[in-house]
DNA sequence: TGTACATCAGTGAACGCGCGTTCACTGATGTAC
DNA sequence: TGTACATCAGTGAACGCGCGTTCACTGATGTAC
């Protein structure tokens, strides 16, 4: 309301403004965002963004952790949507949403799950939306683990260091997760969740990259069935 | 032994020193691959190196080629020293072979199975070399089948479109692959092959671009703990 | 075996370009009394 | 309500740099007779 509400707000704009416009050009030229580029396709002289953004680095890391928060925003969507007994349709839900937001965005994509960025390394504040993928699958697990225990005997046995560093993530989650309520250990469902959550990535970076092209032209088609594949062999 | 073969060898072996020029550049810069750079420290002109390379795409483009070569050379040195009988074994061997070469060879891994490179699309006589591994695989799956007949209702069932791509993969193999000699139907095999194939390349990558790092300390358990796991359930 | 010619690796200068970042500045917007 | 001052968005020029590619050239190596 105020006058510096009024200031404060088109900041914000064409903050906004700008992180779009850098998104559209990470769409054409991939990783070689920039700065220069960016300004004049905002409108603004090249130095005039250093008001909005300390360096180049800050407006990549502000890139990285929007597209970390989309993706997730949009598979916490999907998933929530489905109801919550319906465990393997969560699953499916979560892996179509990815699929989706990678194919819609995929330099966005790229900048989250290709190449690291030469002479960049992420701040710490992109750890924890990074993971909420992760931590969905999880829960999905945890919660499918309380409604159909497993067989004992139906896991490959946990190496101990392993163990260590899973027992660590679930005590230390980057957010919150409620422990399973099942018989199955809740490191032995994370291990589960880890390579299901590969899985689905590397069957998204391939896509997505064009590692399929001259391969499989049912793509639709060739996703559902990996996802139902490696889904059904997990006991989801 | 002939005044041109010698002038001839001197020439590939220059080629051959640019390129390993040009690798350690990669592996300092990422995809920033600087001609100019690259020719300072092979000892050249920037100019001369186009008698070497017509531009920095044809450059690009032999080092692909290389690094799907190697990688794949790599994968089948380790999968023939294991007996043809063993396929858990031999499926084991690739996995870590992988995995061995793409930390050895960060960058060139990058390359590969990274984010494709902006302004640069591959040229067809990529495809052969890229797709030895899956090819590697998928000869072990038909090996195992042979070997040991799983139980018929074991798949999922495939949809018509993928079959057909599959079958066209078959009978159009980018290298020379056998028929199965056993129960389960080479589409169905190959089905399989792709999605451990696909689970691989996430894991390596995961690790490979540091997307663990904060995650994971005990790498090489994580990794056989995961290939075991996918492993165990696709039968091998 | 010697000579005239062709091939081709490598030179050095130049082309036109874009980059990230800095700095002193103008001028509009907001604040305090 | 009016005035003096502070804040801060945006300007424009400059910094020093590296890039891919071209072109006319020199000079050594190889070929043909």
């Amino acid at each position: 309301m105020s006058a510096k509400n009024l200031r404060e707000r088109v900041r914000t704009e064409i903050t906004q403004e700008i992180l779009a416009v850098a998104r559209r050009h990470l769409a054409a030229d991939g990783a070689h965002l920039s700065l220069r580029a960016v300004a004049r396709d905002a409108g603004l002289v090249p130095s005039a963004l250093y008001r909005y953004f300390a360096s180049r680095d800050a407006l990549l890391t502000a890139l990285i952790t929007d597209a970390y928060e989309a993706l997730a925003d949009a598979v916490e969507a999907a998933e929530g949507a489905v109801p919550r007994a319906d465990t393997p349709g969560r699953w499916l839900a979560v892996c179509r949403a990815v699929r989706g937001w990678a194919l819609a965005h995929p330099a966005e994509y790229a900048l989250i799950y290709g190449s690291p960025l030469p002479d960049y390394t992420a701040p710490p504040d992109t750890v924890s939306p990074a993971s909420r993928v992760l931590i969905t699958l999880t829960a999905i697990l945890f919660d499918d683990a309380a409604g159909t225990p497993h067989p004992a005997g139906d896991v490959t046995p946990l190496p101990e260091a392993l163990r260590a560093d899973l027992a660590r993530l679930i005590e230390h989650p980057p957010a919150e997760i409620s422990p399973p309520q099942g018989t199955a250990s809740p490191e032995d469902l994370l291990a589960t969740a880890l390579v299901l959550w590969t899985h689905l990535f590397g069957l998204v970076s391939f896509e997505t990259f064009g590692r399929l092209d001259t391969v499989i032209s049912a793509r639709d088609e060739y996703f559902d069935h990996q996802i139902r594949t490696i889904g059904r062999l997990a006991g989801l």
